[in-house]
DNA sequence: CTCGTGACGGTAT
DNA sequence: TATACCGCCACGA
């Protein structure tokens, strides 16, 4: 099933995440049909255009925290982005995975 | 054509 | 249960 580029399985993956959950690479490697290359989504979405109106937001790491760090621009703008939706984040800068993660 | 790096995950201790 | 280390593929220069 591979139409083209690798990195468009995986853009394919993060627009099906639907508004207010989230996913975690691992799990988009694993859907996209790489499991356990979760560094190839990271790399996909760092490769993503600004305007390609994929949901990038919505991806965090398998620890349901955000890979940029705190002082990062990036952080705090997907943060933003994700509690415009309604997900909540803990203390710790961490989503609650059991209720956001989006599942099949 | 070759080398290094990256928005991470899994396993082992 | 928590933390540390390593490895994986693709892309760009």
């Amino acid at each position: 099933m591979d139409q083209g580029s690798t990195y468009k399985q995986i853009y394919e993956i993060v627009k099906q995440i639907p508004s207010g959950k989230v996913a975690t690479y691992g799990q988009i490697a694993r859907i996209a049909g790489f499991p356990g290359h979760a560094r190839l989504v990271g790399y996909a979405m760092h490769s993503l255009p600004n305007n390609s109106g994929i949901p990038w937001h919505r991806v965090i790491n398998a620890k349901g925290q955000i890979s940029f760090p705190k002082d990062s621009v990036e952080n705090a703008l997907q943060r933003s982005m994700l509690e415009a939706e309604g997900v909540v984040f803990n203390l710790n800068n961490s989503v609650s995975l059991k209720r956001f993660q989006w599942r099949i």
